[in-house]
RNA sequence: GGCCCGUUGGUCUAGCGGUGAGGACGCCGCCCUCUCAAGGCGGAAAUCACGGGUUCGAAUCCCGUACGGGCUACCA
């Protein structure tokens, strides 16, 4: 592994980024990174009914916020490209010529029908699946004719008849054999002249030099073929790394049919990117045995596809919330802030320019919304109280505790106590609110909690005394003579 | 059906012939406490899928079985 270490993430924009396809990225990213190597990004938008522009961008767009930076790829260049697929065809061409005059290859008029037929016989037979070989033996001076006339055709990889098991050393699986009579002669090029994945995925490969392929499991069944091709073309042969799927919670690969399955899905539910990126690193790869936070940097010079495990894992969205707490709680609350802003604007509770103005405020609100917060859109209800005239004041916590005997004392005394302070900070409010459980013996759990339903209008919410300064004295003064009044009718 | 791959607490994992099988999430309890959290402490939870070997000794090595998954296209 001394020579330059190249490797690619290839997805296809059939849609947007998954939490599977992210991980995939992530570690091929991780693994270029630790080896000084490259990691390119390359668009395989082979399937022309699938694939959209939309979904390239929302791809593209999805990798930046990750933190995932390619150094070869879209918009970015790099002396390998194009980096798409579809402007290829000049390389599949010649590589398919190059075969054709390798006599690697040869032209298959079977159609599609005839051909599906044939695998349902065969299968329903003896349970092999592969394409018998009808047109390998054709002469080569009849196929040549007819594909001077224009007959439609694929082309095939002809398999030499003395090839053998093909086996490989997988990086994470390690060796892997595959019986050489499951190797049938597969189509190459399509009739409509364009290359199948197995063909151009190898072009590619082979032609931008990528020497670590680290791709899901799904193509470990391809594997095999690719050699094959790998072969036909006279190229190196590199590494193979396939990683095992995610899964959802029922051991199905992980789909929208579990809810979110995309990064930006996860984005807009308030995850950070630097806990997913930290969560995926640890889904089927560990660093040690108790390393469960770890950073982009200390990922990037210790990720190892020896330490990457073999079998399937199940997408816990609790821990990757967990983990997101974590890094929220490890946020300056300057940063904090700046994640809180567009949401308070977004709700429409402050303008940009407020924000600016109250930034002193927010930073005070934003240790007391750190330390209860998994995810950012958890935020907004929280906070809401604070940025309305009025509170409406939830029907259970108004049985529960402004019904209660001495609440309506409590809320009175409250007031009085509130009233005469001339400094409304936390430590004011706390010593004026203390007072009151003293003066007039009703408990103090009564007392503040009456308190805070009045004022939040809920039985739960942020730090009382911080609550009432944030909220400031007119307005806290309001809500509990509102409360008061509203409970003496 | 065929071919491949996988199997350590509910979940993610450590382990690479000799451990009381370690950590994390989640769960339960206690402490802290103005509610909720956060934090601290403790606990329950794994006959290492099962059955055979190999070995003085297997979660670790070998072979089967079961279960799960992937592939089996002129999709990627």
């Amino acid at each position: 592994m001394s020579e330059r270490v190249r490797v690619r993430f290839a997805p296809s924009p059939t849609g947007h980024l998954h939490i599977g396809g992210a991980r995939t990225a992530i570690y091929n990213w991780a693994f270029a990174r630790r080896h000084g190597g490259t990691f390119v990004l390359r668009i395989d938008d082979t399937d022309p009914e699938r694939s959209t522009q939309e979904n390239t961008a929302a791809i593209m767009s999805a990798l930046r916020w990750l933190g995932i930076q390619w150094d070869e790829g879209p918009e970015v260049g790099g002396d390998y490209g194009p980096y798409f697929q579809t402007r290829r065809h000049a390389s599949y061409s010649a590589a398919l010529e190059h075969l054709k005059a390798a006599g690697a290859v040869y032209p298959c008029f079977c159609s599609a029908e005839d051909l599906q037929s044939a695998r349902d016989a065969a299968r329903a037979a003896d349970g092999s699946a592969g394409y018998a070989r009808t047109c390998r033996t054709l002469p080569a001076e009849d196929t040549a004719a007819r594909v001077a006339a224009g007959e439609p055709h694929t082309w095939r990889l002809k398999v030499r008849a003395d090839r053998g098991d093909v086996v490989f050393d997988d990086a994470v699986r390690g060796e892997s054999t595959f019986s050489s009579d499951v190797l049938d002669d597969f189509i190459v090029v399509r009739s409509d002249g364009t290359p199948t994945y197995n063909f151009a995925t190898v072009v590619d490969d082979a032609e931008m030099e990528i020497t670590h392929i680290i791709r899901g499991d799904d193509h470990l069944s391809n594997t095999p073929r690719q050699i094959l091709v790998y072969e036909a073309l006279g190229a190196p042969i590199p590494v193979f790394a396939h990683l095992s799927m995610i899964w959802g919670p029922d051991g199905k690969r992980l789909s929208k049919r579990h809810g979110a399955a995309n990064v930006e899905d996860y984005r807009d539910l308030g995850i950070l990117p630097e806990a997913l990126v930290n969560y995926l690193a640890l889904l089927g790869w560990s660093l040690d045995d108790k390393t469960t936070i770890i950073d982009a940097e200390t990922l990037t010079a210790s990720f190892s596809l020896e330490r990457v495990s073999k079998n399937p894992a199940v997408f816990d969205a609790e821990k990757l919330e967990w983990m997101n707490g974590v890094y929220l709680r490890k946020m300056t609350a300057d940063q904090f802030v700046d994640r809180m802003v567009p949401l308070l604007t977004g709700a429409g509770f402050m303008t940009g320019e407020d924000a600016a103005q109250r930034r002193l405020w927010l930073l005070e609100l934003a240790p007391l919304l750190s330390d209860r917060v998994k995810r950012l859109d958890e935020i907004v209800p929280m906070v809401a109280f604070l940025f309305t005239d009025t509170v409406t004041i939830e029907e259970d916590a108004r049985a529960k505790i402004l019904e209660k005997e001495g609440a309506l004392a409590a809320l009175d005394a409250t007031a009085e106590a509130l009233g005469a302070l001339g400094d409304f900070s936390p430590p004011a409010i706390e010593e004026a609110l203390r007072s009151v459980p003293e003066t007039t013996g009703i408990k103090t759990r009564l007392v503040f909690q009456a308190v805070r339903v009045a004022v939040t209008g809920s039985t739960v919410s942020l730090p009382l005394f911080e609550s009432l300064s944030l909220l400031g004295k007119e307005r806290s003064l309001d809500r509990i003579r509102a409360a008061s009044s509203s409970l003496a009718d």
